[in-house]
RNA sequence: GCUGGGGUCGCCUAGUCUGGUAGGGCGCUGACCUGCUAAGUCAGUGGGUGAAAGCCCGCGUGGGUUCAAAUCCCACCCCCAGCGCCA
């Protein structure tokens, strides 16, 4: 959210970003607009007011001089009721203009690419050595992982919901039947695959000195609504009835919150989080795509990294989540591609974002697993994070940044899609197997 | 869920009964003093607005009563203790 101040400063800002996203200048005027009539209507509000206090204090002197002040509380009957009136004025009009602030979206990254969509994300680097379809162009490869270098002729390449059907793995069908679509029950070596990437990845943070941590799954609208924009109340979060309480479509929000409200010391910066919680999302916007199999769920587990940094220190940070995310991959030996994610497809909250698009031969495409935003000032203004060198010193707002570290889900299909074999068992990947204790299945 | 106690400036605390400018301590910042350090003295130390003087707001949150609310009334939230229920 954009300080009022800063838009009153220097709306050019705004409208130059507005314009690059392909949304309505329009609203700026709005603003400036709104801005004017609340700013004279506070000044009002407040001589109004001073009227009434100085009164006071002279109905205060003059009782405890003994005098009558019958009089003066005659006279100014009247004004409380002007007070009341133009509060509730007053009230409108930042109630209209604050919504409209909170709707606004983050400033955009100078290197953020223009598009539409997520066709238009750019491609900035490849990992890995992926199996393909005889049809398919190879469009890339390292040699990174030359132990992959199958009889690609005689290979039925199955997909993660065939591989899945054939060894047990999952029953989506009576999901369908107890919970509706979208939902899976795991079985077998899956659970203990899905338990083996947990414990796996959060080895990982904990050697690099991420505070591990399982948040509440459930939490205030006040959160949500310092973290997301209001879209996602809309289509991703499921609300509980009766109750000011939201599942968490990531364990992003409750991280976020968790300094909500506070000022942090400069010297404790930056915090890195892992968190490690069940993700629950409606998908409301999404009918149709990718309805079968596991890809596009309700519900799964996200180890997710989070940080609060100096604004100074966000672009390093940003590069360095991205960096732990690829390690992931890539010690799981998946092949995978990073975007550059463009101005249409880049949402609210976030100024920059990368995605890891992991290779999935099942599909012959790329498929988003990670997503890694610096979403800078936006959710510590809105949740009122600030951060200073000692007391007394002014607090500035701190950067906040997210990454999945691994979504295991995702993780899973891209497994078993990448490691299936020619004979149609599925291995396991090698750093896994001191977790799973079994190195394959089938 | 019930009963009781509590929530006041970065931290601690007074004020609440009996409505009338939110006071003190600690910490922090600055100035003075000092051979250095400590101590001491003085000032500053929530937010908004303004060039400034100033003005407005602020005592968990939201309402209400009143010329005037930290203080009185209503509802809610959170914390602590005890009880109940419970994986």
């Amino acid at each position: 959210m954009m300080w009022i101040k800063e838009i009153r400063e220097n709306p050019n800002v705004l409208r130059e970003d507005l314009k690059k996203r392909g949304q309505d200048m329009k609203v700026v005027d709005e603003i400036l607009e709104l801005d004017k009539k609340r700013s004279s209507l506070q000044k009002e509000l407040d001589s109004l007011r001073h009227k009434r206090n100085e009164v006071t204090k002279k109905v205060a002197e003059a009782k405890s001089k003994g005098e009558d002040f019958s009089n003066m509380l005659h006279e100014i009957k009247e004004i409380p009721k002007e007070i009341k009136s133009m509060e509730e004025e007053l009230g409108d009009v930042e109630k209209k203009l604050n919504s409209i602030l909170m709707g606004l979206p983050n400033i955009l990254d100078e290197s953020v690419p223009l598009g539409e969509s997520d066709e238009d994300n750019v491609p900035m680097k490849f990992f890995g050595h992926a199996i393909v379809r005889k049809e398919d162009a190879q469009r890339f490869i390292d040699a990174s992982r030359g132990e992959m270098d199958y009889d690609i002729a005689n290979f039925k390449i199955l997909d993660h919901i065939d591989i899945g059907l054939k060894h047990d793995l999952f029953d989506l069908d009576r999901a369908a039947k107890v919970s509706g679509a979208r939902f899976y029950y795991l079985k077998n070596e899956l659970v203990i695959l899905e338990q083996a990437l947990i414990r796996f990845a959060l080895d990982i943070f904990r050697d690099k000195g991420f505070i591990l941590v399982e948040p509440p799954f459930m939490v205030h609208r006040a959160v949500e609504e310092g973290v997301t924009s209001f879209k996602d109340f809309e289509d991703v979060i499921y609300k509980v009835d009766g109750e000011d309480l939201y599942m968490i479509p990531t364990a992003e929000h409750p991280l976020a919150g968790y300094y909500m409200n506070e000022v942090l010391n400069e010297d404790g910066l930056p915090i890195r989080l892992a968190g490690v919680s069940p993700c629950f999302r409606k998908e409301a916007g999404s009918h149709g795509k990718d309805t079968k199999g596991i890809f596009r769920v309700h519900q799964f587990n996200k180890i997710e990294q989070f940080v609060y940094c100096k604004p100074e220190d966000s672009k390093k940070e940003h590069e360095r989540l991205l960096a732990n995310a690829e390690e992931i991959f890539q010690k799981l030996g998946i092949p995978y591609r990073v975007v550059n994610v463009c101005t249409g497809d880049l949402g609210s909250v976030a100024s920059k974002k990368y995605d890891i698009e992991a290779w999935l031969p099942g599909q012959g495409k790329f498929r988003e697993v990670v997503s890694c935003s610096n979403c800078t000032d936006y959710q510590s203004r809105r949740l009122n994070i600030r951060y200073r060198k000692a007391p007394g010193q002014p607090a500035k707002y701190v950067h906040t940044l997210n990454s999945t570290a691994l979504a295991t889900t995702r993780a899973m299909i891209a497994i078993l899609e990448n490691y299936q074999q020619p004979d149609g068992t599925v291995r396991i990947p090698d750093v896994l197997v001191k977790y799973t204790g079994f190195d394959v299945i089938g």
